[in-house]
DNA sequence: TATTGAACAACACGTTACGTGTTGTTTTAT
DNA sequence: ATAAAACAACACGTAACGTGTTGTTCAATA
């Protein structure tokens, strides 16, 4: 039999948690001394080590006492149901991550805070996961929607982080000279940066080449615009020119 | 000018919530009607935009009050420490969910709830995941260790299933004669799936072979334990000698 | 202009899983 | 017997609102 400072010196939960899950009825001490002081057994010990781990599976307490509340429960139920959940949270989370590092290197690449972007930004990867490249859907069909959400989901942060480097440096040297060597060196750190993400399926970047011109407000491939994509066009065509 | 309803349908903001924004100083009306009612300006409306945005990157009221209350800040020291949560969190979720499928096959396999077990996975996966591999210090040195963790990150739900499966059937046949055919396919049946986590690389999984045979109530590789191990030797050996 | 319905302000209580602090009582060690 | 430690029971606080109530102001209609 414990008192309620040894169960709690021995789990390292503290004596308030305890106080509130009697409070609760999630765990009752089974004894009590006269003077009202609460005595756990073994059996109490077993049944809060049975709550901390569902504690740690994520549970609710109101759940933890659903669950070690009925007899023949259906657990695989309850765990699928968590399952699901931390899967969605950990989307959740990927999307955030990139929303927070693209908020992040556009002020590194603008040194300064660009509400509208952060907007576009967090409009970007606020629809659900899946809904994200629809805006393609009139010149992609399923599959190669479903290719472009791969490949963004593969993109590391080192990826995101040159992909947007390329292309700011692009923005700052929007006007110069096509035929210089200077925008070709651009165009090329832009393609080359594209072909590792593309993993090299050209056919693929020319059937994504046709809608991007239509990029108006989009922020798939954010930060890329029209703009960009006419100073690429213009060093492409400047590029075919001079062979 | 917008009345707080006006303003709640464009948003999509609850009026409890702007009432709330109001009431802790985060988004204060800059006007009223001479009855007491709120009147939001155009400025209002944008400032309301860059609270949902923060509060979109996950940012608590009180951080975006002083983030948008400062007039220089550090942008990117909160997003920075945003992003570092995001990705502790990340990680725990990802432990989460192999704790959570760990029980799950356990349940499947065992057919039956087994709590030491539970126990031992959450125990397992309540750890730092960068300690999670040091009770093999005294067998491993550091860069193998780090190579057993990218082992492990690397598991997919299909391989974690597959290989408890091989060895839940090789618990419910552990005594078995070791040269029979079917103690043979059960260990190939293992250990197809072992080189498959391992990609092949059999000169770590020999290294990984001596300390697993000290492996007591560790639950690393679970649910493998000695008497599984044992068995692999038995049938090891057995063909070894059959040849 | 009076009326009536909709919108609004201001307030209260509820939510989760406890942390922190208080007062009065019981247990334990001396 | 006494003092210190542990304890029970209670209250209030947390974050970001949801829900519901009462009394007031606004806007549209007769």
């Amino acid at each position: 039999m414990y008192t309620i400072g040894k169960l709690s010196k021995n789990t390292g939960v503290t004596v308030r948690t305890l106080d509130y899950y009697d409070e609760i009825g999630l765990l009752n001490p089974s004894s009590k001394t006269e003077g009202g002081h609460r005595l756990y057994s073994e059996d109490d010990v077993m049944q809060l080590e049975r709550v901390l781990a569902l504690k740690y599976m994520g549970f609710s307490l109101d759940k933890i006492k659903e669950i070690l509340g009925t007899k023949a429960l259906n657990w695989q139920e309850s765990i699928q149901q968590q399952l699901d959940m931390v899967k969605r949270e950990q989307e959740r989370l990927k999307m955030l991550e990139q929303a927070l590092l693209g908020v992040s290197y556009s002020i590194e690449f603008e040194e300064e805070v660009n509400w509208p972007i952060i907007y576009r930004v967090i409009q970007f990867y606020h629809q659900d996961p899946e809904e994200v490249f629809q805006e393609y859907n009139h010149h992609l069909n399923m599959e190669e929607i479903q290719k472009l959400a791969d490949i963004n989901a593969k993109m590391t942060e080192e990826d995101i982080h040159k992909w947007m480097e390329a292309i700011y440096d692009i923005k700052r040297h929007i006007h110069i000279d096509p035929r210089s060597e200077q925008a070709l060196e651009l165009a090329q750190r832009w393609l080359n940066q594209a072909e590792k993400m593309f993993e090299g399926d050209e056919e693929f970047m020319e059937d994504l080449w046709e809608p991007l011109q239509d990029l108006q407000e989009g922020i798939a491939f954010y930060p890329m615009d029209k703009e960009v994509v006419g100073f690429l066009q213009r060093v492409s065509e400047a590029h075919k020119e001079a062979k």
